[in-house]
Formats: structure tokens, sequence, C-alpha cells
DNA sequence: CGTTCGCATGGGG
DNA sequence: CCCCCATGCGAAC
């Protein structure tokens, strides 16, 4: 193994342990090449021994070497053994609010599950992976709230620090675990500073990541960090060259089917190494930019881009594939994905043309150099271990070239894929074999059914007019939970969302917003649960008379509480972080992510955790089960209806999170306009600048953008104020009101709206921040959604629609549509238009037409709903062309 | 006449 | 203004 030398802590060995192996309770010398343990104090590495390394980066020191030391715990979870308090063992557990500790491995996944916060789930829960998330090569782990760091400054992909020769010498280290054993033991945390460093170093292209720096926490695993290590480090560059087969299907071995694994749902699993591969060729080198044969920049005048074009690669190409995908594809423990590029499918890509363009760069970058318009063959195996072989060549085009793909109809089919789906390439060594994968753009609705959606769908025909879908943006499946990424291979659920056969024109938008969230909450959950951020003071912005406070940062997730609102007195309960009694308290009490007694200052005989709990153990167990069977409802609701919510939900925490650190690619990409809104389009969309661009406005501003947000705010105030009303007759009542003629057939869920109103009246209203990565993606999503007048056919049933009765989009569409100088209506601004507007097309389509041009569409993909393959082409067809005829 | 192929066109960045 | 690329479109099959 290699040791690294390179970094930082490598170097600054603590001097103590000079030459005898850090752990105390070794006497062995130190090998001249120490083995780096965990991280120190003073932030170098203990330096240990060959066999104390092993065994930490076993994850073993605690229980080798103080097995009987105070301190162990189990998990609350899994019930693994843990031990806690060490230095050694610090990140590899997580105390958890009702006492116990979780180990990291368990505290993660309860944390995407019930929070759907930033923790990627990734399967193998090493130090590194931890710190891959954070670093900034989270593209390969989908991690909200990515860090300040380029993504594209991860070495990942472009980063030639490390040397094959050394990938591979890692790849055969002696100490590859067994990756089920490895996840289930492995746990790391994040360490702020420990990131930090390694994100630095990332950075700094010094990468040579020993195996001590990858093990620091004292429970690494060495295949997965191996795995990972290559995946981040294996830099395309370096590869040889490759001679260019003329004839011969580019790729070799034989894809060893396992389908049911990489079809597998949900949860991460292990995949069993695959049969071996039966062509062990290097190709490492097969994709690298080749120049040598010389005639590859000809034909077509233009030579091909060198290899510093992959470093021009546009965000939107850049792949995002999670290490639990890469995982599952490479299966092969000795394999090692690394991930090439992706690309959303357009209408083209899609159609049965089988031409699948490939971006220029990409095409150049990684694969083969072909210098002949015919191409070559090219092997590429799919998620499922499938392989194709397509011919991959180009036309000439103008002076340039348009790579293609040929033939990819029977692969797209059979991933079931349709415009708006993205495609991944991979490349898996050291096979140097073509892995393409996938992601849905958004999962439909059990209702969509439509089972050969993938054949039907799309096709040239298919007119650019389809909106975006939006749950291709956010990534929303009927549950309510966004961001399933469902990477061909575990696809969480193969079904065919005929949904999104729009989001061809928004593929840029999307493709640029780098960081999808991957939330894993229902977005009236996230909502409720949105908190200023503390300490934090906000301005207080006045909006037609209705004062919003904004906040700079973004928004905390708040504590989680059990409402009661069933009965005339509404209150809700909250668990003490601290003894874990439960207290009742206001139902409109806003709380804190952390929540003890003591801050319980509307009992004030119940402020202390020394109070006896008021609910008997009895009613605990009801309302728990109540509550539960409640979400249970919610979200079975939530399925029935389409994703479309869960964009809502989206838009909504956008708006009330506006104002936070946004990653510059998801603001500047914020805005753009709609593909089909043309020159001199004045929708809301088209006239506002990308956010973060142009003047900002104050709350005086009388520009047309703000003149709609501020109506529509205004609107959206009255109808809270109105749904509360009505809420509270209902309940009195305890009957249900039947929309008003006004309201549109789908409104917002009481539950669900009413709390996004809340909070906005409350704190967010304005624009703090949502949680960084909440708020990132659902913006942008919104907004693209919005250019595109999306509508999400999936949105269409109405009866389903939580949000009945919530929201009066008694707005004038029209007046949105005013020409307005490209002002920037301020992220909030505009977020909250996004929102609203959003907001109208999906749930009104065409009874709203905010925008003329969107009318059409909005009324068809209404109609559209049930995922009809065919509908959705011919609905959509007919969008497209009425809307191009409007233009 | 429906497809496929190959190039052209043009919007958008 | 240039490049990229989605799509159009005519010719060939």
């Amino acid at each position: 193994m290699a040791a690294s030398t390179s970094t930082g802590g490598a170097v600054a060995a603590p001097s103590a342990a000079a030459s005898k192996c850090y752990n105390a309770e070794c006497k062995e010398l130190r090998p001249d090449r120490p083995r780096k343990g965990w991280r120190l104090r003073a932030g170098d590495f203990a330096e240990l021994c060959d066999r104390c390394g092993s065994i930490y980066e076993e994850g073993k020191f605690c229980e080798t070497f103080h097995p009987n030391a105070s301190g162990w715990r189990c998990c609350e979870s899994c019930g693994k053994r843990v031990h806690c308090g060490c230095i050694v063992s610090s990140h590899a557990f997580a105390l958890l609010d009702p006492g116990g500790i979780e180990c990291i491995s368990c505290a993660r996944k309860n944390f995407n599950l019930n929070t759907g916060a930033a923790w990627p789930s990734v399967i193998y829960h090493t130090p590194l992976s931890d710190r891959l998330k954070e670093h900034p090569a989270k593209g390969w782990n989908q991690l909200a709230g990515s860090g300040p760091v380029p993504w594209r400054q991860a070495p990942t992909l472009f980063n030639t620090s490390v040397t094959r020769p050394e990938l591979q010498q890692r790849a055969s280290t002696p100490f590859e675990v067994d990756p089920i054993k490895v996840g289930d033991r492995r746990i790391a945390s994040l360490d702020g500073k420990r990131i930090e460093d390694y994100s630095e170093r990332f950075m700094n292209g010094i990468i040579k990541l020993g195996a001590a720096d990858k093990f620091e926490n004292g429970s690494a695993g060495h295949s997965i960090e191996e795995r990972l290590n290559q995946c981040i480090i294996n830099p395309q560059q370096s590869a040889s060259i490759k001679e260019e087969p003329s004839n011969s299907p580019f790729g070799l071995t034989v894809p060893y089917s396992s389908g049911n694994e990489l079809n597998g749902h949900g949860g991460p699993h292990f995949r069993p190494a695959p049969p071996p591969t039966l062509a062990k060729h290097f190709y490492g080198s097969m994709f690298v930019e080749n120049n040598s044969s010389g005639d590859g920049q000809t034909r077509n005048g233009r030579p091909r881009t060198d290899a510093r074009g992959r470093n021009n690669l546009l965000p939107r190409y850049w792949p995002r594939i999670t290490d639990q995908e890469l995982q599952q594809i490479s299966g092969d423990s000795n394999s090692v994905i690394t991930p090439l590029f992706e690309k959303m499918l357009s209408a083209s890509d899609a159609g049965k043309i089988g031409r699948l363009v490939l971006p220029k760069k990409c095409a150049e970058a990684y694969f083969p150099a072909i210098s002949q318009p015919e191409g070559l063959p090219l092997k590429v195996q799919d998620a499922k271990g499938s392989e194709w072989v397509f011919q991959f060549r180009f036309w000439p085009n103008n002076n340039s070239r348009m790579y293609v793909l040929e033939g990819v109809t029977p692969c797209i089919q059979s991933m079931q894929l349709q415009a708006g789906d993205i495609v991944t390439f991979s490349r898996l060594e050291p096979e140097g074999k073509l892995i393409m994968g996938f992601r849905k753009a958004s999962t439909a609705p059990p209702s969509d059914q439509d089972n050969e959606a993938a054949k039907t769908t799309n096709g040239p025909s298919v007119p650019d007019s389809e909106l975006a879908d939006p749950g291709s943006w956010s990534k929303v499946d009927k549950s309510g939970y966004i961001a399933k990424e469902a990477l061909g291979i575990k696809s969480t659920a193969p079904k065919k969302r005929k949904t999104n056969v729009l989001a061809l024109k928004s593929k840029r938008l999307r493709g640029d917003n780098e960081e999808l969230i991957e939330l894993k909450i229902t977005w009236e959950e996230a909502q409720g649960l949105l908190r200023p951020p503390p300490d934090h003071q906000p301005t207080i912005v006045v909006i037609e008379g209705f004062e919003f406070e904004e906040y700079e940062d973004a928004p905390v997730l708040g504590k989680p509480t059990i409402s009661m609102a069933n009965g005339p007195g509404k209150f809700q309960w909250v668990q003490c972080e601290d003894c874990s009694k439960w207290r009742k308290i206001p139902f409109d009490a806003l709380l804190p992510a952390r929540w003890t007694c003591a801050a319980n200052k509307w009992d004030s005989e119940r402020s202390s955790c020394m109070s006896p709990q008021e609910l008997t153990a009895e009613e605990l167990e009801d309302m728990l089960n109540t509550s539960t069977s409640a979400v249970s409802k919610k979200k079975a609701l939530k399925q029935e209806s389409d994703s479309a919510e869960a964009l809502e939900a989206l838009a909504n925490l956008a708006i009330l999170g506006e104002g936070e650190p946004v990653p510059s690619s998801l603001s500047s990409q914020a805005t753009t306009k709609h593909p089909r809104h043309k020159l001199g389009c004045t929708c809301i969309v088209c006239i506002q600048p990308p956010s973060g661009k142009g003047p900002k406005h104050k709350p005086t501003c009388t520009c047309n953008v703000c003149v709609t947000v501020k109506r529509r705010f205004r609107t959206l105030m009255m109808k809270r104020e109105k749904k509360q009303t009505e809420k509270e007759a209902e309940e009195s009542s305890s009957k249900k009101q039947q929309p008003t003629p006004q309201q549109l057939p789908e409104k917002p869920r009481e539950d669900e709206l009413p709390t996004q109103c809340n909070n906005s009246n409350n704190n967010d209203a304005s624009s703090s921040a949502v949680g960084g990565s909440v708020v990132s993606s659902p913006s942008q999503k919104k907004e693209e959604k919005e250019g595109c007048s999306d509508e999400d056919p999936r949105k269409a049933k109405p009866s389903d629609s939580p949000f009945k009765g919530q929201f009066d989009l008694n707005i004038q569409p029209d007046k949105e549509e005013e020409v307005s100088p490209r002002t920037d209506p301020s992220s909030m601004m505009k977020l909250l238009q996004d929102a609203t507007d959003k907001y109208i097309k999906q749930r009104l389509g065409p009874c709203l037409d905010q925008d003329t041009e969107e009318k059409p569409i909005n009324g068809v993909l209404a109609k559209t709903d049930r995922n009809e393959a065919g509908d959705d082409t011919s609905t959509a067809l007919q969008a497209s062309q009425s809307n191009s005829a409007e233009k």
C-alpha cells in the first residue's frame, strides 16, 4: 500500500512515536513506512506499525486493544458493539436524542429515513466515504448541501495526481475486506475538520491517500476504501493511450448477469461478486484522449479536444452517480467504477431513431478516438449486466463533429428510459468496460403505470414543449420522497414513469443543477420542521403589508412533534431530548432542532426533566401509534397523488429558504429562461434574470417582478388565512368542506400547505434559507419547472391531491406575464414567484393560465396524467405544436 | 411508404 | 461570434 507521504498528516507524524507504534498497547517498532491511524487532536495521524495499522483499518482497534475498557455500548439500531469515547472510535457513533448511541451506519441510515437530509445513503460507511460526501466530489454521492468546493475540482475525474500503478496496487491490497462485513462494521462520522482537511487536499491535487489517511477513525475497511479512492482518484488521464480498434467492438468482457441485484429496490445491498470477467484486458486507457492516430482530428477540420477538454465538461454532464450505485455496478470487489459523464436523454435520444447524441467533449474525452464518421462499435454494459454494442460515431457538423451512439434503442427501452431520464456512463476498472447506468428523472405514481412507457413515449416527435416534468427535477416519487435516485441499478422501483417525457428542454437547467437533493422526507414533513437558523436575526421585509422575516442563513430542521389537532384544544407533543419525556406544547409552536424540557416555556410545571410526564405509557403508545398511522396515511395519500406535490413542497421550501448559500451553479442556472420561451416572451419566467444576478430588489421595489411576487404572496397569505379559518370551522363541525368554486380542483393538502404557510409567516416567508441542500435543489427544480410550464402529468390526479382547498390561486396569471426589465428579483422573490408559478401551473393547469403559452400545455398535460405513454407523446406533441404555433 | 441515414439548421449558451 | 447539440429534413433504402 502506498504510503501517503504527501499528506500533511503523514508528514506530521507524532514525533513521540517516531520509532514506535503509536499504539500504546503495542511495543512494536514502527516500520519505515508507518501506517496512518486515527487523527490525533493535533491534527496529525497516529502512526502505527503494520499490525496495528491493519487492525485499525479493519475497524477492530478498540476491540483488540481495549475490549474491556469502559465505553462500550451497543448500537440502538443494530446492536453492534461500538466503543465510545476514545479517540480511535470517536467518529464511529452518533448520540441519539433519547439517549443511547447508534453506530454511524445506522445513524446515517436513520437520519436519511427520518429527515431526508444530507446524510447520503452510501453503502459503505467508511471514513472515506463520509469524507467524500462532504468533499467536493460529492457528485458521486449526490450529496445535498455540497460544500463550497466546486465539484470539478474534485479529483474524481480530472485529477491526475495519482498514478494508475498506484491505483492498481491499491486495488489489490492484501487488506481487501469483504464488503458486506465492511459495510457492517465500518463506521465513521463526519468530522468537520477532517473533512475540510481532505477537501483541501483533494483540491490541491495531493490526493495520495495512503491507507492511513483513509482510516483515521479506526473503523475503516479496505475494499471499500480502495474502491472509493480509486473512483475518486482514478484519473482518466492516467490511462495510457489506447489504440483505436478499428473494427472490433470496443470494450470487453462479458457481462455477468445479476440483474436482480441491480434492480434491487432501495436499501443498499451488496452485490455478490460477479463471475470473473472474461476478458481482463486492461483498457484503462481506452477512453483516453488519443491523438496519436493522427487523423483523429482531421476529417472535419477540427481537432479533437485534448485531454484538457474533459475539464471543461459542462456541469450537466458531470456524473452524479452515487458510490452505492458505483458499488452495485462494479460488483466485483476488484473493480473500480469511474463515472465518466451523464446525459439527460432528449426526445431525440430516447426516440426510436436509436441515436443518442453524445456531448462532444464527453465523447472525445472518454470514448475512443474515432477518425472516421463511421466510428466504432462500442460495447457497453448496462446496469443489469446486459451488454450492448453501440456504434460510436460522429457526423460532420459544420466544422465540428457531432458524436452519437447508434443503436441505443433496445438498450434505452430495456431500461425503460425516456426523454428526461439520465443515462450515465462509467468505466469499470481495470477491465475498462464501459458501464451505462441510468437514472429515472422521476418515479411515476402507481396510477401512472404504463408498462411500455419506454417504447411508446418519446420519439423524435416529442416536442420540446413537453414541459419539464417536475418530477424529473425533483426526483420525487409518488410517496413524496424526493430524490429517489434510482440508478438504473437498484432503482427503487423501476416503474415506468411516463410522466416525464418532458423535461427535455429543461435538461440543461437540470443538468446544471448540481446537487439533486437526496431528500427522503415528505415535503410537508420538511416544511413542518423548518426553523429559522439559530442566532440569526431576520430582516423584516414588508410586502403588501405582510411582514416577512428574511434570514441570511439556511433554516434548520426543527424538532419533530406530534400534533394533536383533532380536538378543540389543539396542541402538539414533543419529546425532550434529555429525558425523553413528552411535553405538551402549543399547536403552533415551532421548536428548534434540539428541544428539552427546560425550553418548555408553555408549561412551567413541566419545564424540567424532573417533572413527570403528562402522558401515561398507554396514552403515549396510543399517541405514537396514531401518529404513525397518520403519517402512513399521509404517505399513502401522497403516493396516490403525484410527485408534483413534492415538487411544490420543494418550491415552497425554496421560498422559505431563499437566501441560503445556494451553490453558484444552482443560482446561475436557476433562472434560465425556459427554452420554449423565446425572445420577447414576457412570462414570469422570462422576465426574471438568473437568480443571483441583477440588482437586488428592495421591499419597496415596484418592478413587475416584485409586483407579481407581492401579488402572489398576498394571495397566498390570504388563502392561508382563509384556509385556517376553514380548517377550524371544519374541525369544529367535523365536516369536510367542499372546495369553493374558486378553489381549484387541486388544492394543497391541509396538512401540507398550511404548514408551509405558517412557516412563511413565521420565519421563512421571505427568504430564510432552507437547509442548504434542501433548498438549492428544490428551488432549481422549481424554477426549471416553472420555466417549462412544466406540467407534471402526474399532477393530474385532482382527487388525490393533498392540497385540496389550500391554495388560492386567485392570481391573475395574466399579470404575471407582465413584461419587465430583467431585474433580478432577488432570490427570495424569485423563488417565491417560481413556487407560486409552479403551484399554479401544476395545480391549476388549464384553469389558470398564467402564461398564455403554457395554457394549452397545461391543459394537455393535465389530461395526460395517467402516463399513457402513447397519450403522453401525443399530447406532448399537441402541446408543442400549439405552443410553437403561438410563437 | 415507412425507416434509416447523414447532414443541415438554428436556438441557446 | 463561435460552439454545442437537439431536432429537422431530404435522400437513400
